[in-house]
DNA sequence: TATATTTGTATCGTGCACGATTTAATTTTG
DNA sequence: CAAAATTAAATCGTGCACGATACAAATATA
């Protein structure tokens, strides 16, 4: 039986899945410092860049829906991070805006990218083919997103 | 402040992060067909290749623990697709078997690898690239997972 | 050979993911 | 304008992930 293709070292989303993992574990120490996961840290990253975005805008960007995101949010919400506010136009929108707090994380996060860079680069792991990586995943997100 | 780091697009994990979840999703019709989610397949992979594993020989294989691998497995026995027993000479030990019902899916899941390949190609995505993606993962999964 | 340590598995609690459904507000249409 | 359709968010149920802990069996050690 032709079977070559089921074996796990031939699987093209194996890997990609345990890498995503591994990743975000190599994450966990840095964010844990802050208090953070890694869908909140993500949150985060897109409310540094906006100021002010529905729950929906968020989700576009992270390809995540309501289901995943209204609980999250409601968290950092209790953790102070930042706030929910119904739009008065509008009352089903709710805006979400940091706090303070929220805000101020972002000097906490300054270094981690580089940190996290620096827990992937090896011998037989450069930079180029980091960023090449990057690059051709960011593409795929792209065109798998639109499907 | 230097914070383009910060930014969602020059993350190099959030890719992995999208790409991983969009791959799963790609597979979940197929999957759906023979009522197996994402990770039961994994399992499903091994123990083809694997007549006859240990719980913990399955979790170094998929990266998993026995706190994700337990539960999962049980629910996989429910659904008739393998049997537990216990080692008689190691009573700690309990090895996990195919049912004639897991072996007998593997002929449905032939035909997964080439259609979930076919929704990955594209004018800008290339067999070419799809391999050397598959590659420099698998080698990451390598240096990350004994880190 | 008791005791301590290690090993293999299971359990618990929390936080995602996500399909499906619900609810309420707004917009469109007859 | 009233009914139908759409939109934004929330809720529900199930299944992972995973750190922490528990527990029993086996092995090592004093």
């Amino acid at each position: 039986m032709d079977d070559q293709q089921l074996k796990l070292n031939n699987q093209i989303c194996f890997p990609i899945y345990s890498v995503s993992r591994l990743i975000t574990k190599a994450y966990k120490p840095f964010l844990e410092e802050m208090g953070l996961t890694y869908p909140q840290y993500l949150v985060l990253l897109i409310l540094w860049e906006n100021d002010k975005l529905l729950i929906n805008q968020i989700g576009e960007k992270l390809l995540l829906n309501t289901n995943t995101l209204s609980p999250l949010i409601k968290r950092m919400e209790k953790m102070g991070l930042l706030m929910r506010r119904r739009s008065e136009k509008d009352e089903r929108k709710v805006f979400i805006k940091l706090t303070k707090k929220g805000r101020g994380l972002k000097n906490s996060a300054i270094p981690i990218p580089e940190k996290l860079l620096n827990t992937l680069l090896t011998e037989d792991i450069k930079l180029t083919e980091v960023m090449l990586l990057k690059d051709t995943l960011n593409k795929w997100v792209e065109i798998l997103s639109k499907k």
